[in-house]
DNA sequence: ATTAAATGTTCAGTATTCCGAACTTATTAT
DNA sequence: ATAATAAGTTCGGAATACTGAACATTTAAT
């Protein structure tokens, strides 16, 4: 299982001997949310951010992203469900469900 | 000058002959945030869009980037400036003003 | 062992992304 | 020319990225 963008971004800066408040400065940040990008379970980072990011660690944008965003249309119509469901009652909610546990069983 | 982000979208999105929906629909957007990104002047999506549209329309996240993200320093330090700035009453930010047009105009 | 300085963490608030739904403007067919 | 369908645009609002300031922990020095 592929490493999170956070941790890839904690491991490179460690190598690079930066610490938050420097790696903030160089990218336009501030520190604390880089602490976040690192260690807080995912933010969605701006395209913007990660470019400064990348170019300061010295990676591609690419291998920062990759496995992380690349995520496949399955996984976007997934999302899209997941907040009509949302917005359904307790009740539907519950059934549609049910449904699923039935048709997951076979 | 190099094109912007939303042009470089959009010119490839209509050269592969997809619509906003399509498009939309193919990196789990919105049609009308697709729009945004081409037309208003410019929303700082996330890496994770980004990283969608780049794989849909076949080209690399950096090129889409470039000399748009990569904005070096100066312009974060610029950019956190200006939001200080803001926060100043309207006497002191007009005699930065003030001084900013002297020292402009040597 | 204390203090000082540096680094890391938490948090409340603001600004921005991103969405869905409604509306407008082209296209296409009849 | 009209209707029907598709494509594009506008807008309000929910979700969340990102910030500065305060707090906590570690490191280094004496």
């Amino acid at each position: 299982m592929s490493s999170t963008l956070g941790s890839k971004i904690q491991k490179i800066r460690k190598q690079k001997g930066l610490t938050l408040e420097k790696l903030a400065e160089l990218t336009g940040s501030s520190k604390s949310y880089i602490w976040e990008l690192e260690n807080r379970n995912p933010p969605r980072p701006s395209a913007a951010k990660i470019a400064r990011i990348a170019d300061q660690l010295g990676v591609e944008i690419e291998y920062l992203l990759d496995n992380e965003a690349t995520v496949s249309k399955e996984d976007s119509v997934d999302a899209k469900f997941y907040r009509e469901y949302r917005k359904l009652t307790p009740e539907t909610r519950k059934k549609i469900r049910d449904i699923a546990k039935l048709i997951g069983k076979e």
